[in-house]
DNA sequence: TGAACGGACAGTGTATACACTGGAATGCAA
DNA sequence: TTGCATTCCAGTGTATACACTGTCCGTTCA
């Protein structure tokens, strides 16, 4: 849902960056988030800040504990493999709309950000990795299913980014990536459809990732300035 | 997610109040939600009901528009499709949960509840048959998944009860009902998947409907005082 | 020693007050 | 009558102030 297109108001950006310092791992699971250091580190009240809480609680980023404050969301290995699950799942079922609406312009432009990956560090990969499933979202012109794949992407993202960071994987993503590109470009809904589920390796690797410590690890990445501030200020 | 256990907060009934009025068609699609008469409706100030307000905004159910003020949210019949679409996708995806963790006990309480609504006018029937499908989802020992499903349940909720109401189609309904049951208590994952990812007669009625309307009527529903209170304050 | 009491404190919940904005209503001139 | 400027108002955004609650820690008493 585009909630951040709200008149005049500074909650919009507080959600932001608190998805962004989540996503990231920049505040790691567990992290209590107190409100009056988030409306200093962002210079407003209490008030939107609150606001902001309340919407990523609904987005499954945050949940209340039971001494009322929010907290960054833990994930156990179960909920990381339903969650891995899901979004394949629903993705695959994207993949029809996909061939249906892709033009050879989008092609083209999902074309240059795979080739753009084959370079990256694993760091850098996992960033343009998101903006790449971002974009096949859009493609599909599914919007509520893209809504609920991306939630569920946000919320293993910080998990994903730190397996792909250990195991070193992003030959065989990429790799993957191309299939991708081919099917779309071949118009081959069933294969995309079979590709989109998510090959067994990548997700035995997270699995077995997950099983082991279900914790992500620091890493570096593109961070927006004040997503930043506000974690070195939460952090502190 | 289990939002609603805060400490000693307003804004839980007030989230739920809106909830079910959207959810049984009291609220109308469009129509506005002005803070200050829910906060008179409910006895409390504007603080709790922006925080209800953020909170249904990321579930979907509302959305806010230009003018920056809260309307409950309206469907186009292509959305109604993706949902439904969605929604059938997801609990066919919880058919080898529930079978695998469904005890004698749970079916014992489905087959109840199906039983009970063979009886049912269709104005009540709705509330049966959204109670049984959160049954199923909570059977499905997939949390997330579930969550998704609902979310689904509870935007499209409105417009089918419309449409059960119109077509009267619940003895079909009840039929498939008791085919679920059947698949559940036989342990027939495979029968099961196929039949939650929804029967092709229900959706082709439900499609035609919403493609000609696509707008919740009035109907009967069994409704919490406060709900009901709350929507005639803000109708009124 | 150990356990019960109590007070400071950190943090949340919300009522009130005020600033801001967009649109509707009003009044005036052509 | 129409066009336009001005005023008003309904409604939102948020800062401040205060109430409440649970926790930690020191003190006291058995």
């Amino acid at each position: 849902m585009k909630l951040d297109q709200v008149r005049n108001s500074a909650r919009p950006p507080i959600a932001e960056s608190l998805r962004e310092a989540i996503r990231l791992g920049l505040l790691k699971p567990g992290k209590p988030l107190i409100q009056a250091s988030i409306a200093e580190a962002m210079g407003v009240s209490r008030i939107p800040v609150r606001e902001a809480l309340y919407t990523l609680a609904a987005e499954g980023l945050i949940t209340f504990g039971k001494d009322g404050g929010a907290h960054v969301i833990e994930l156990a290995p179960d909920n990381l493999d339903e969650l891995w699950m899901l979004r394949g799942l629903l993705e695959s079922h994207m993949a029809s709309g996909i061939v249906r609406t892709a033009t050879p312009a989008d092609v083209a432009v999902l074309r240059e950000m795979v080739e753009a990956m084959d370079d990256l560090e694993a760091t850098v990969w996992s960033d343009h990795n998101f903006t790449f499933h971002l974009e096949l979202h859009r493609l599909s012109d599914m919007p509520h299913v893209a809504d609920a794949a991306r939630r569920a992407m946000m919320m293993t993202e910080p998990y994903s980014r730190a397996a792909i960071n250990l195991l070193y994987m992003e030959g065989m993503a990429n790799a993957h990536h191309h299939q991708i590109l081919d099917a779309i470009a071949a118009g081959d809904g069933d294969e995309l459809t079979r590709l989109l589920l998510g090959h067994p390796a990548s997700r035995a690797a997270l699995a077995e990732y997950a099983a082991t410590t279900a914790r992500p690890a620091d890493q570096k990445a593109v961070v927006t300035e004040t997503a930043q501030s506000l974690a070195d200020h939460l952090n502190a």
